[in-house]
DNA sequence: CACCAGAGGGACGTTTGTTGTCCAGAGGAA
DNA sequence: TTCCTCTGGACAACAAACGTCCCTCTGGTG
């Protein structure tokens, strides 16, 4: 009953857990050195003497903790408040320590943890394309970047969520590729993105398995496609989603014996084409122009979004291929990784 | 279940429920106004433009606002959060309000509501004794400055409160009177002050039932006993508790008539030897030297200080009396006094 | 007994964040 | 068109927070 208002406060006032955190952490390191000064306090918390002086003034005003020569206590009603919090913290704040966790573990610059599930409140889908489009505004300082962004539903929810203009901008796809429904297609998405944006957009119309060596024969405007597949390889930004494999081969058209040939390889999860198993391995590539999941070094910042019980592996499958800056996820989706890893 | 939780945050946070309350007025009066500029929101809270800004691009970056060149509207998330918080903030941030709904209705510049009730939980008239010692430390600037106390069992609860040092300060009882338990008499609570701040003390040993002229005859030192009085009179600061007319006249032994003839006087309120009806007339005036009720005006800061449910009507009656510029009250007792006026 | 390590509290310059106040560009209304 | 009010950007003035150092005192120890 009372997590849902914990989420509100989360909501209206992340900064407050910070602080509630801080505090929380202080009494936690007095109860367990008491009694202790402020400076060795500080070198615990790995804080400045100041700012642990002025939460511990705090603390004290409200009766928490006790002065005296030889350091400080906590007091009684301190002892409480403590035990109290610890339970209260764990719920409200247990996000942001999986997303620590997580960080850790998969090796990634930044994790962003979405509180709900996104396959039961499609609210939660939305939340999820807002944070990723707010990563995404927070980088896309300077001229002229560019953005790449893959397809699928949960990208057409960032497209959807950006709420910022940048003209200078343009988004282009990733890769190549025009299997799905037109809606999720990177194209389409890329289109949708740059006007939210107010910026340019460019297409690559080229269909799945098609070699750079086939176009100049299959198309008349070769020369254009391959400037765009030029802008993709020095994109500034990689904006893309996170797929199930059996689900993305199967949405492919792919045959039964591809299917479980790439089962049986152990691929998990897909991303840009690519299928990955746990550990991190491409065990097959869909042929085709535009970025490469193994050679993201050069792109500025990758962000990667899933959401979902259901993608937790491929999400550790495709994250332990490695260059991901930054991933955003729901909550289910995070607690099912957790458990996994 | 989750109200403890609430309390927990006034206790461990409380600079955010301002920070909240901020947040949800504006959520409020863009849902009232939309859609609406800054300016003209700024005006209605009557707060600053660049800050009103602040809040209002966090709750967009939030997604509960939506910006646009006609001005500012709730999303639907947006509403859906207002009438969220407005729930919880009346939990939260009740007390608050009960406070200013009390400040106005009782003509009280500043009023400070306790959560809990005191005559369930002692701790929480610790609380009440520890927030008029903060009143009273912010307050109790300058040099030479004199405190007069009352006496009772609350105001022995504010001296052991007391946690700050003021060398200078000396305090001194409000008024005669030896009818009590010798550790809440005021003599005595003034004494153990005095000690907590680190400062000076006078003792007024004359009983209830004198008048001044009669010192001359009955007391040996009498003039050091003026100069008492003359301190008192001149006094910076009054703290004094409140109490219930019956029990209080119970208390000093007076005689079954006498408390007949009170209560169908209509008396409810007791403060300085002062008996009040509810509208606060002077019923009966204990005779003795020191303060009177209806002349406080020479005083700094008068500090009032009550809690339970009981001292409702008491606490109207000697509000009423005037005088009081602070009233520090637990939580059963401002619902009471909300429920009756 | 004297000494000392570590305590809290005060002071102050620097840095960081907040706020007041403009202004330019854009989009709707008369 | 003209006017109005909106957003968003910019910047200086201001305030709060912080790092840093020092002082004095207390309790434990040699």
């Amino acid at each position: 009953m009372w997590k849902e208002k914990a989420q509100l406060h989360r909501k209206i006032a992340p900064e407050l857990i910070s602080l509630i955190e801080e505090r929380y952490d202080i009494l936690r390191h007095i109860q367990y050195a008491e009694p202790v000064g402020r400076r060795a306090l500080a070198l615990m918390l790995e804080k400045g003497e100041r700012s642990v002086r002025a939460q511990v003034e705090f603390l004290k005003d409200a009766g928490l903790v006790h002065f005296s020569p030889m350091g400080m206590t906590l007091t009684p009603e301190g002892q409480l408040m403590q035990s109290d919090l610890s339970e209260y913290i764990k719920v409200l704040h247990g996000l942001t320590m999986l997303e620590t966790e997580l960080s850790e573990k998969l090796g990634i610059g930044q994790v962003i943890i979405i509180p709900g599930d996104s396959e039961v409140n499609t609210m939660v889908r939305r939340e999820l394309g807002r944070a990723t489009a707010n990563v995404l505004a927070q980088h896309l300082t300077g001229n002229n970047m560019v953005v790449a962004v893959s397809g699928g539903t949960i990208m057409a929810n960032v497209a959807e969520a950006v709420d910022f203009s940048r003209p200078s901008v343009t988004v282009v796809p990733a890769r190549g590729g025009l299997g799905e429904q037109v809606e999720y297609q990177a194209n389409t998405i890329a289109a949708a993105m740059a006007t939210k944006l107010g910026g340019k957009y460019r297409m690559l119309h080229v269909p799945d398995g098609i070699s750079e060596e086939m176009m100049g024969v299959m198309f008349a405007d070769h020369a254009n496609i391959l400037s765009v597949i030029e802008m993709i390889k020095q994109a500034d930004v990689l904006i893309h989603g996170i797929g199930q494999a059996k689900e993305m081969a199967v949405r492919r058209g792919c045959d039964d014996e591809f299917i479980s040939q790439l089962m049986s390889s152990g691929a998990v999860g897909e991303a840009l084409g690519h299928y990955c198993t746990l550990t991190g391995k491409n065990s097959y590539i869909t042929s085709s122009v535009g970025l490469q999941l193994d050679n993201l070094a050069d792109i500025g910042l990758v962000i990667a979004v899933a959401g979902g019980r259901k993608k937790a592996e491929a999400i550790i499958a495709v994250t332990s291929a490695g260059g991901q800056d930054v991933l955003v996820i729901d909550e289910s989706a995070a607690k099912a990784i957790q458990s996994i890893i």
